[in-house]
DNA sequence: TGAAATCTTTGAATCGGTTCACTCATCTTA
DNA sequence: TAAGATGAGTGAACCGATTCAAAGATTTCA
């Protein structure tokens, strides 16, 4: 029988065990095993992992050595259990496959990561339901804090949270409230850049194809398209889509024709949407921007290679994430003497080849 | 002082401790807290938990109630730590901003929290160091499994998971070894498609702008188009590029001007870097699909919204993530009777306008 | 009516780390 | 040289669940 061998090949410490049905199942080394090979206390490990500097260099040696040979990697249950704090934190976002949120995504691992944090990838599909799911199951995991863009503005179920102990900041979106962090971009404002961009090109009027309003995103742009306009005295028609993709894109050209006056130039809520409104622009035969100036936003890594180069309202995704899971893992290990902070990124105007003069 | 406020809202029982500085803390509560005020023991309160029906139903009913006064989510690590599994697998991929690993993840995601699994999620960036570094945590974690596309071929790493008992199914890279499962797509084969598919317009001069060897999929989609381009007898001018993004796919193309005997259409190894040949293309005046034909890999959502709608190699990303992760788990939960599969998708051809008859 | 079988519930042992009061040895200092 | 200080190491208690042998309660059947 191999049973036995396992840990042969790199020492010779038997740790084998066996479960009730005599099985072989695989096991690996305990702190109490390093203990015991190295001839010290179970403590004295405890202190070479967490305290080496209290131990003294022969026995740090000595035990270090055993560690190795061992192949000894803690458990992290065990540890956390007794600290009482894991090394993990949850990132709730609606849908990771928007190019949007995989940027942010990339972001926050990146900054967790540096801080020997883990992450737990939850979608939402920008349903209370499964986020409820999800934030159970974070609690279960005993997260130490959770990054969110919540599904709705209803902030209980995250109080929920803090009520455990648990830090939230929340993402792409503003906190009303003064008792968390957030970080988010500054949506009013990209609606109005938009506008007036447009404006400036001499446009005066102006299709705006907006998602839903239920979507704070799409509501504070809508804002502050509405603003822009009224500042600027153009008129604008919204077309309101369920969806923020392409084939909306390409639905929303048709109501965009149906228009008693037809616009000259179309504002869309993402750059999906622009994409399928470009593909229909094209597909009737309209040219862009010479006779239809087109804009989008989010800016997304794929804007520059679309069928006409689409100028974007460029927010900054991954130091989204960057600065969002820097401000929770603050919050994390410095608990005590953090402050929150509500950041805002400002949007940027990225002009390429879909927008030009209204000729 | 509201110290003692905190659970007075759902129940008038006191849960608050203090640590040794004795500030107030957030106390949830414990099992044993629920045992105390329903006045059963810990031992029925787990049976409620885990096996309702050899609870009374009475019992059952009171302990409920108490569970839900108490808001009371046990603790996982605890759990865990006896149980010796958790509910976590870890996810190990390049760069999750990457499209196509974007729609796997989706899918692993989506498979994972169907079996009530969380995922952590790892970008390796195909750096060995990293991924070593995460495999680590990974098992400090106690994942159950991991879903990994391997920097390299080197395999050892993964067998240290094996070893701890954590399952290993190997992502968009196939098996070679029989002990573990894999869920990969045919890469020579579509390398092959590709080529027949313009040797099929009448193309017989055809640039293939491949990423490093060192990338198994760049390797094997190599091999399939040597392949093909042999039996069909046309010649094929390899372009190296060292990364896969749309700026190595512009420098691509100064190469393929370069060429001695230009070639009337280019293969890239993947969509970002038939975007860059595109763009690059069109600002040189050529015209696409009428001068040259453009054929990219991966099919990623953007595809159809390229400048000129790029005709692709589709894999089925979403799916895979699927697969593998049904996989993993169903080693995970079946342990024993498991099985060890190696799944091949096939990719397909996804003909759009940017290629057509050779002129 | 009493013994056996079945159904509930109990509570101590356990998982594997961390913590901390304590011991023991060695070194200072008056 | 005695008393105090410092440094290294110890090991039992603990975190919060799960498990399971055993006890207690109830039902079944001869």
């Amino acid at each position: 029988m191999s049973q036995f061998g396992i840990s042969l090949a790199k020492s010779s410490i038997l740790l084998t065990r066996f479960n009730e049905q005599q099985q072989y199942s695989p096991m690996t080394a305990s702190l109490r095993d390093v203990a015991r090979e190295a001839g010290v206390s179970v403590g004295t490990v405890s202190n070479v992992l967490n305290r080496p500097s209290i131990v003294s260099p022969a026995t740090l040696e000595r035990v270090r050595r055993v560690i190795d040979q061992l192949d000894f990697v803690p458990n992290g249950f065990a540890r956390q259990l007794r600290s009482g704090f894991s090394r993990t934190i949850g990132l709730v976002v609606p849908d990771v496959s928007n190019p949007f949120f995989t940027e942010v995504a990339r972001g926050v691992e990146d900054a967790a990561s540096k801080r020997d944090y883990a992450v737990f990838l939850c979608n939402s599909d920008e349903s209370t339901a499964k986020e409820e799911k999800y934030l159970n199951a974070l609690i279960e995991q005993q997260v130490r804090g959770v990054l969110i863009t919540p599904a709705d503005n209803k902030a209980e179920r995250l109080n929920i949270l803090r009520d455990r102990g648990i830090a939230v900041t929340l993402l792409d979106r503003e906190s009303k409230q003064r008792n968390q962090c957030s970080v988010s971009v500054d949506d009013v404002r990209g609606g109005e850049i938009a506008i007036e961009h447009l404006v400036s090109l001499g446009h005066e009027t102006i299709a705006w194809v907006n998602g839903p309003e239920s979507i704070p995103q799409c509501a504070d742009r809508g804002h502050g398209v509405a603003r822009a306009a009224k500042e600027n005295n153009v008129s604008v028609s919204t077309i309101r889509v369920p969806q923020m993709n392409a084939d909306q894109g390409m639905e929303a050209l048709k109501a965009f024709l149906a228009l008693e006056k037809i616009p000259t130039a179309i504002f869309c809520a993402n750059d999906l949407l622009a994409f399928g409104v470009l593909r229909a622009l094209l597909n009737e035969g309209i040219k862009v921007p010479e006779e239809i100036s087109v804009i989008g936003y989010d800016d997304i890594a794929f804007a520059p290679s679309a069928a006409i180069p689409l100028t974007s309202i460029s927010q900054p995704a991954y130091q989204l994430g960057v600065a969002a899971a820097e401000l929770l893992l603050a919050e994390c290990d410095e608990a005590a003497m953090h402050s929150h902070q509500q950041i805002r990124f400002q949007p940027r105007l990225q002009i390429r080849q879909s927008t030009s003069e209204r000729r």
